[in-house]
DNA sequence: AACTATTTATAAGA
DNA sequence: TTCTTATAAATAGTT
């Protein structure tokens, strides 16, 4: 803009590119300034040199901010991304997880329930079968003492006859 | 800068302020492209008007990933966050439902084995009681099932005393 | 949106 | 780097 129009493309002598460069990105940082002073505007101006040396300029705090994070460096908020996506993938993974131990629980239990028994082996028949029987024997032994402990109790409450009643009855039914 | 020197503050006048706005933003764009080419430098910059309208210039890709991040503006980023927090509180209540829906079925279960029945009402013992009876007696039938299904197989392939010797053994042992 | 008188920015030289 | 200065560019006020 001075002695002679300049082409615009990139100076080739080092020197001159260097001194140009200082004097253009102090004009274009001053614009800068000038304009978010005069249009009341936000404006930011981020100048890395050939050097990697960081100039800027910011007229407000919250552009200030995004600068910082900018200077920061892309990678980091690339990070936290990842971060992000890791924590969720991770989510993902425990509930495929607790998904299929769903799936494993509920075909025992059906087994149990005496239900889908067409894909047991023998064998899986004569465990599931025995485990029946071991659980039935628990569900008895488990209502005698029920019983008997009511019983007791009645009969620590006086309630001799209706307690006897009640033997007599679980006796012939209950069991 | 020309008819008149110019006050370093806010223009007053709206219509004046959006004119230079407009006059100079295009102006410090310019300077920016202008330094970015002549001195090989990295140049960044961003302008919102009054309105919130967003102007912006990047020499280079890296830069203007950065600048798109803006462009979405603060709120959008913002928002984003709260998106994924949403997707992953969303996860994480799935997983908690999924926990319980083991747990409850755990519970069942452990009853079905005949374990755990000392928190069981009387009802729930004589359920579980006659679901068990239920499980067994279609084992057996089961059993009785595939025996028998083994046995038409022998039949058919004429191993008739080795049928008859199984059958003699099922009956006696099996069920 | 165009014009233009001036101010500003700056390229080249010192 | 800094200063100088001729000249290119930008632009404030006007049309």
């Amino acid at each position: 803009m001075a002695r002679g129009k300049v082409q615009l493309k990139r100076i080739e002598n080092a020197t001159s590119r260097q001194v140009t460069f200082s004097k253009r990105k102090n004009g274009l940082l001053k614009k800068a300034y000038e304009l978010s002073i005069l249009c009341d505007a936000e404006v930011a101006v981020i100048v890395f040199s050939q050097k990697g040396t960081l100039f800027k300029f910011a007229s407000t705090d919250q552009i200030q901010k995004t600068i910082d994070r900018y200077r920061k460096n892309a990678k980091q908020l690339h990070t936290d991304r990842i971060d992000v996506e890791q924590s969720k993938e991770q989510l993902r993974q425990e509930s495929a997880n607790m998904a299929k131990k769903i799936e494993i629980i509920k075909i025992l239990q059906r087994k149990l329930l005496g239900q889908d028994l067409d894909s047991c082996s023998p064998e899986e028949l004569h465990d599931i079968g025995n485990q029946l029987e071991i659980s039935l024997s628990n569900i008895r032994a488990r209502k005698v003492y029920v019983s008997l402990k009511k019983l007791c109790q009645m009969w620590q409450t006086k309630d001799c006859w209706i307690a006897l009643d009640c033997l007599i009855r679980s006796s012939g039914f209950n069991q």
